[in-house]
Formats: structure tokens, sequence, C-alpha cells
DNA sequence: CTCAGTGCAAAGGATTTGCATGCCG
DNA sequence: CGGCATGCAAATCCTTTGCACTGAG
């Protein structure tokens, strides 16, 4: 037993998560990391930005685009990818139809996700902080045996949930 | 909870060693299977699973069809459904390219994924069963909490494999 | 003979991209 | 002005499907 490993156990965060941040820093938040990109916070990105903050759990694009009809397809999946790749929009490919978009784990808090086989919806959960250190306990032993270096789990349940029963 | 139990909290699953099934038993079930959702072993449904079985980690379509050049796309595609309702393969959904499809875990033994974003190459590994009981105990307590009813979890790691690191 | 299985070719459909236009810096 | 952003339309490409043919029971 190596204590170095077990201690690597706690180090579980990535970051300090803010469940309960502002509209103001969101956007802050998300205009900062789009210029660390060399991108610019638009209107239509800050929309986008705005609708998966509003939705109780991750949007696919219809939803998105029945929400406010003035957000043109295009743009949108153009915008959710530059959204991604500045760490503000994470993406979840699920075996529906639609991909899904929620916001960064470090603008929400990490969470996991209940997957409903009948209707496709997803939405979070969260585990105990002691369930989440036995989680990256494992992670850090996985990466320390094999080589493989996590950016980060996933533990997710699929199912049949509440309303589809 | 005993630190011991974490020592040896994991290890790789190598190779497509079904557990004690052998490739008899294997194709015995794979033929019980389909025949109790009214559908045939045949001859080229027999060879997907034994691609699968040889394979060391769940494969792609192209990956399936490299190996053996005979097999026609429409059918694979077509047979993997018919295998994958009657229980005998998982297809699983990574953000790469392509699907992938792996043996049902009840004929090669309940596993997890490493998931190479850079890559998309996908490889399993599996934690001890102190671990999976934690994990079993999770999935009890937010069914309970949620009404969500899960047919099973998942634990996967994403991120860079060591062959792409 | 019947009907599931097969394989080629063509279609489907979520997502991406070409290109002309608009707009911020 | 220069270059990114936009949006319409068209293309892309993994996957599914139509249809005629084959073969097992």
């Amino acid at each position: 037993m190596s204590i170095t490993v077990w201690d690597r156990g706690f180090h579980f965060s990535r970051g300090s998560s803010v469940g309960a941040m502002t509209p103001a820093d969101l956007h802050e938040t998300a205009a900062e990391r789009l210029r660390g990109s060399g991108q610019r916070y638009t209107a239509g990105r800050r929309r986008l930005v705005e609708l998966l903050a509003a939705g109780a759990s991750p949007c696919s694009l219809p939803e998105l685009l029945a929400t406010d009809r003035t957000v043109p397809q295009s743009s949108a999946y153009r915008n959710l990818v530059v959204l991604e790749e500045a760490g503000v929009v994470r993406k979840i490919v699920t075996r529906g139809d639609f991909a899904r978009y929620e916001l960064a784990e470090d603008l929400t808090g990490h969470h996991h996700h209940l997957e409903c086989a009948v209707c496709g919806g997803v939405e979070d959960f969260t585990v105990s902080p002691a369930v989440e250190r036995n989680l990256a306990r494992v992670v850090a032993t996985v990466e320390d045996t094999t080589g493989f270096s996590a950016q980060h789990h996933r533990f997710d349940l699929v199912g049949t949930c509440a309303h589809c029963a």
C-alpha cells in the first residue's frame, strides 16, 4: 500500500466547484475563457450559455432551438464547438439521436448523469464527497499503473427514469 | 474502511479471456439467446461473435471489417443490432467517429472503459469486488432517492492513453 | 414453399462546412 | 480596413433501409 497513492485520492476536485455562480460571474468567466482562446463572447454565444444555464439538465440542440427560435442551427452547432474548446460547455454523447450539451463542471459543480434508455433524457445527480474520494482513488490507481492519463471520470446510470417507468 | 481493500483496487483486463467461458460455451450461449428472440445463429453472426471475442477491446465496425474483408458492411451493422437485442453484444457510443461493439458483460465479466480522447481507442479495466460493492450501494441509494431504475452503471475514464501521451 | 437472412446500392439524418455577408475592434 | 462571426444552403459520412436473391427448415 502506497500512502502516496492514497493521498492522491483526495485531490479529486478539478478546480473550485462553484455551484451557485451568479449569471454575471458566469458570463464574465465565459468571456474570459473565450478571450483566452482568441475568441469573442458574442451575442449568439452568450445566448447559448444562457439557455444552457436555464436548463435543468443537459439539452439537445433541438431543445435549445425550440427554446429560442431565433438561433440558427448551424451557428448553434458552430458556437457550441467554440464554447466547448474554450472549456465553457461540455458535450455529452448518449445513445439517443442527438448529442446533449451542458455547462462545464467547474461552472456548475461536479455531478453525474442518469440516462433514460426510453426517452433519451438525461438528469443530473451527485454523490457524497466520500464516494467521490473513493472514485478518485480508483482513478489515481489506474493512472499510476497503466500510464493512462485521465481528464475526468464518468459514473453514470443507464436505465428508466421515473417518468418513463 | 480497509486500506488494503484499495491496494489491489483494479487490474487490467487483457485480451479476450472470457472469464471461464470456452469458445464452445460462448457460441452455445449466443445461439440460445438468439433462438430465445426468434433468430438464427447464422454463419455471419457467428463470425461477428468470433471477431469480437478475439479483439482485445471494443471494436469499431471498420476494425471488424478490416479483420475479415468478407463481411459485408450492411450485414455487419444489421447483425450487430440483432445480437445486441438478443443480449449477446453491447454497443458503446463514444465521441469518436464510430460506435464500438463488445460481447455482453455476462459473457466476459463486468468491466469498465478507458476512453482515449486522442485516438478514440477504448481499453477495458476492472475494479475489485469491494469497489464494485461500493458502486452498487451508490446505485441503490440513487434509485431509492430518485425513482430512477438503473439497468447498469458506467464508471469510465476519459483521457489520454499511454500510447498517445 | 415460406420466410428469415444476405448483400448491394441508395437513402436517412445529425452534424459539419462553403461561401457570401455582417460586424466588432 | 482586416478578420472573425453569422446564416443559409449544400455537403459529409456513419448508419440504416429498400429490394431482389439465397438458403435453411
